[in-house]
DNA sequence: CTGTTAGCGCTTTCAA
DNA sequence: TTGAAAGCGCTAACAG
């Protein structure tokens, strides 16, 4: 029986192989110094028949970097979130990194909490889905916003074009005609969610359409954004449109209008924002403006490619409206 | 301007407190040595003046072993696995342990490169919901099954009760005089669904109902289920009653039943699995065998603290079914 | 082309 | 009660 957690090292190599340690690195990292081609087979048999696997804490450890990246949101089991985190894990693997996640649920404390302990391990980058309002720096470990930054961020950032995403759904809404068009949003105007909110108020003084009265500001959670809009919806004035910032807030308001006997979109129309599979795909589809994840982890992993001490670019990256069948 | 990535080191620490590296080490660990109130005072001061972060790499090349758990799961994006992901992160960060997070894909080769790649990080332990039908050592590191296992697996399991869920569930439809019970089961008989399958069996036979032309298989996934539902669902002789072994299978026949225009429960009973959120708390409130993951997450991090090298416990968990408007 | 060796930052004997 | 020093396993000068 072999002893428990007894791994065989770079020195077991070597000497299996014949020759130092030095060597064997140089074969293991196909550098920076030339091996023999001969001498190079011999570590290759060694490492083959000791199943040596390279102890990446070590490694880290001198290179002062891990294989590591860090991405934090606030609520990973939010579909929304879930979604990224799976294509930032994705976007990693495909890379060499391992993902570490961590929940902030919402709270400021939490996220530097975490980002400290995920810095402490000398990951590639962080990624961070920023619920906060500013930020400390990491000492030197890259932090990239992804989809949510602090307003004036001294880290670049890559984000989706929210406002200009509001505008497009509140147009499509304006288009079919409708004038009485309410907004679905966060309980502030921090984040994405604001700009979205914004983007709708500008389309709608665009087309001379007053926004007074037709904001409501819920829960970004399911149940509690339905509560929220079940009055809202029940009353003789309702809204004959909504705009919800989320398509969470978008299924809760589904839901509200289903309770209070109305059809979508004959009553009342419906869109939402993200693009969440649950919207896309279920029980009724809803009209959203998609956002592309996949490419919000590619880009956000290649300003880490290109990372720069000085200065680092940002990206806006856009959406798309996608027709369902609420609107 | 500071040096970009430079942090303080236990060194920097003893020389401004004008001790050893022996000491602070003691006062960060508190141990294995007591250290003179004055001498701790000191050592905390310059702790506190250098704004000193342990590196936990070097902590656990050292100790052979670091801060971190691993999480393999087939798909962090499925509203079920991101729900149990986000329990075990919660409950590692509560332990202090950072977690890291894979996505096997229902690929065993997948599953077994994550396996290794953590496990060269030394982790505390990795937390695995396994596809695989068998398992290679992890050379010491502890490797903990949650919610699903191999057949005969030597690693100790953390599982619910899914025969007896699907006992459950079956026997509530049969209670309320339903006799066409269908399942709708994963694409094979493998893993925690076909032991809800199972279940489901052994209580029509019990019942002395036959399953005979009752058993379906479809995908886990939304779409692919209801496109295999939809015919079924369509036909005269369509089933009054289903009991899918997970919460998205049950969705998927909701929505099929919609869109052949049948009502539920009224024409059509369904009955799921898992009590992710959706079921719980979407559009239709779905009766559902519910599943404490809080528990599970809980559970398994309890096996690991009890960790013993020659063999340790396993768990079967109980859940219970939630009565919601669709049975 | 290859071997020796000095660390990376921390923990823990061993000696004082 | 403390300090000096030997590593954990790996990388990369430096010197052959």
């Amino acid at each position: 029986m072999a002893d428990r957690a007894r791994r065989p090292t770079l020195a077991d190599v070597a000497r299996l192989a014949g020759t130092s340690t030095a060597v064997v690195s140089y074969v293991l990292n196909d550098g920076p110094r030339a091996v023999a081609p001969q001498t190079k087979a011999k570590v290759e048999q060694a490492i083959a028949e000791l199943g040596y696997r390279r102890n990446p804490l070590a490694s880290a450890l001198m290179a002062g970097r891990s294989n590591l990246v860090g991405l934090l949101v606030p609520d990973s089991s939010n579909a929304f979130f879930s979604e990224l985190a799976r294509e930032f894990e994705r976007e990693g693997k495909a890379r060499g990194f391992l993902t570490l996640i961590g929940n902030t649920a919402y709270d400021p404390a939490v996220e530097l909490d975490y980002e400290r302990a995920f810095a402490d391990l000398r990951p590639r980058g962080i990624f961070v889905t920023s619920i906060t309002g500013d930020a400390e720096s990491l000492d030197g470990c890259p932090r990239i916003y992804v989809h949510s930054a602090p307003a004036g961020a001294s880290d670049p950032c890559v984000l989706f074009d929210d406002v200009g995403g509001g505008i497009a759904a509140t147009r499509h809404l304006i288009g079919q005609g409708y004038e009485d068009i309410h907004c679905i949003a966060g309980p502030d105007d921090f984040g994405p969610s604001g700009k979205r909110e914004r983007g709708w108020q500008k389309a709608m003084s665009e087309a001379g359409l007053t926004t007074e009265g037709r904001l409501h500001r819920v829960s970004f959670e399911r149940l509690g954004a339905e509560n929220a809009l079940r009055p809202l919806l029940a009353k003789p004035g309702r809204p004959r449109a909504i705009f919800a910032t989320t398509d969470e807030q978008a299924l809760a308001a589904l839901r509200a209008a289903a309770e209070a006997r109305l059809t979508v979109p004959k009553d009342i129309a419906i869109v939402g924002f993200d693009g969440i599979r649950e919207a896309l795909n279920g029980s009724s589809r809803l009209t959203t403006f998609a956002l592309p994840l996949a490419e919000l982890a590619r880009r956000a992993f290649e300003v880490l490619d290109g990372w720069n001490a000085a200065d680092n670019p940002s990206h806006i990256i856009a959406g798309a409206l996608q027709r369902g069948e609420t609107s």
